[in-house]
DNA sequence: GCGACAG
DNA sequence: ATCTTGTCGC
């Protein structure tokens, strides 16, 4: 499991506890072991994952929903990690865990999800109530290789994931109709990998 | 070959 | 992602 210690400009140290610090400044983000350091490790991991992924392995009966997303520094290296659990009947926020890490990749279309993974988990990690279905601020398949960050968290922490991107990455689609809920096709060759709810154009 | 490219 | 200026539409 990841977890965050010390300060961004200092060594890391073992943790008394994982996931805490007692020490002033930044924590730092710590990847699990053999987490990819360059884009072929990356590509080889994300090949590696996707060997595990099961699609269509969507949630049973939804009590719980968790979204997840993470807001950077201006520096684009500190970041926090944030997900709230609320319940499926009515919305009511059930449990929420904010983490503060850093990145644990550049950024890098297509394998955007090494970057944010290990302070994602970390902050699973934390929650007391577990989610039935994740809601993800990334693609899922709409992905070159079929493996976006939701699927790489669904993989990972063992729970379904969807991905919601705000903008394409790839695929064309039909612009949905004004109408609330009006939806169309995001087709990637001759799958559908997903459907478009916003109105860009493309 | 060139451009585009989740957050 | 985050910042910032300018413009457009309701």
């Amino acid at each position: 499991m990841p977890f965050t210690t010390g300060a961004a400009d200092e060594p890391a140290v073992a943790p008394g506890r994982p996931g805490t610090s007692t020490r002033p400044g930044w924590p730092r983000t710590v990847p699990p072991a053999g987490w990819p350091r360059t884009e072929d490790e990356a590509l080889a991991e994300q090949d590696r994952l996707r060997g595990r992924f099961v699609r269509g392995a969507g949630p049973g009966r939804v009590a719980t929903v968790a979204g997840l997303d993470v807001a950077y520094h201006e520096d684009g290296e500190r970041l926090a990690a944030a997900v709230v659990v609320l319940d499926a009947a009515d919305l009511t926020v059930r449990d929420s865990v904010v983490v503060r890490g850093t990145a644990a990749f550049p950024y890098v279309p297509g394998l955007f999800a090494f970057r944010e993974i290990p302070a994602l988990l970390e902050a699973l990690d934390r929650l007391t109530v577990r989610p039935d279905v994740l809601v993800c601020d990334g693609h899922g398949l709409a992905h070159p290789r079929r493996f976006g960050l939701a699927c790489h968290l669904g993989v990972l922490s063992g729970l379904p994931a969807y991905g919601v991107g705000k903008t394409p990455l790839i695929g064309t689609w039909e612009p949905p109709g004004p109408a609330r809920g009006a939806r169309s096709d995001l087709v990637d060759g001759v799958r559908s990998s997903g459907r478009c709810c916003g109105r860009r154009t493309g």
